[in-house]
DNA sequence: ATCCTTATTGCGACTAGTTGCAACAACAGA
DNA sequence: TCTGTTGTTGCAACTAGTCGCAATAAGGAT
């Protein structure tokens, strides 16, 4: 079954509206390898519908949000990117310094995973985590002065 | 030493300068002891500075942040909330159904940072974390039909 | 095929935060 | 104390995202 069968599916199922909007933004995310801004999904979609409201595409995501369809990240780009939720989960490493973004799997997290739930009841939504901080390169060479800005 | 002595002399030693305008924002952090939206921090900097503009409040805030001197963090109310970085960190678990705010000790994420040096040379932040999820109660009373909205 | 309920849309106004630029003012050096 | 350099400010315009509301239209029921 494809993506956008999927989601269509278990947006029905959850009992909401199938519009014309919808079909239109989740055939986009469906058939896209990487993650999205709104921006892009709104351009995309326009691009078919020209009619369409940035108000739907905001509202649709936050729908795929909260259902567990897609995840939103901040990637420190100054907008959120979606993309579909998908096993295995991964996250991401980000330099401060440089921008490099890593991927790097979800078993990462699977003890802190454990110690949250053992030690809180708290059951973490631990499927599209940001880390910041330094890579490698980076810290070789930014540790010796790390005073003056970096920006 | 106070908390806004330290905060300029870190300034100072870094080679920014110390205007009135970021006196008073080190000031108004400095003796705060909670999170301060952006918002909060310039309202109260009116009080006694009335002509100071946001943009000031801002570049500070993300100067204050770059330097390591304060955390900026998203609790998901919509803004973000700075408060000054000190030993030891701590975390936050956010009831993505409640709401409900629980802290947590920095050292849960010890063998994490440990893996992530480990495994990709990779220096991570680890020091204001907001981890979404479900807390124990919340848990208990939507598993059985999490169909719905939440919001 | 039509009707009814109510979820969803477009719209416009709003909030949080960012940016380029000209004017200003710290502060190091003389 | 004065001066010059250049980091910092206020401003205004901008981007990302949110929200209330009236109009619209999905989709279940008949």
């Amino acid at each position: 079954m494809s993506h956008h069968q999927r989601l269509l599916d278990s947006l029905r199922q959850a009992g909401h509206r199938l519009t014309p909007q919808r079909e239109m933004i989740l055939a986009i995310i469906g058939e896209s390898q990487t993650h999205l801004t709104a921006k892009a999904i709104l351009q995309r979609v326009r691009a078919r519908y020209p009619h369409i409201n940035k108000s739907a595409i905001y509202r649709t995501l936050d729908l795929l949000t909260r259902l567990g369809l897609v995840n939103p990240t901040d990637l420190g780009h100054g907008q959120i990117e979606y993309e579909i939720r998908q096993r295995p989960f991964h996250h991401h490493l980000i330099c401060h310094n440089c921008g490099k973004i890593t991927r790097v799997d979800e078993s990462l997290f699977a003890s802190l995973d454990r110690k949250l739930r053992d030690e809180y009841g708290f059951a973490a939504d631990l499927c599209h985590f940001a880390i910041f901080g330094l890579c490698a390169k980076c810290q070789a060479r930014t540790t010796p002065t790390r005073t003056r800005r970096t920006k």
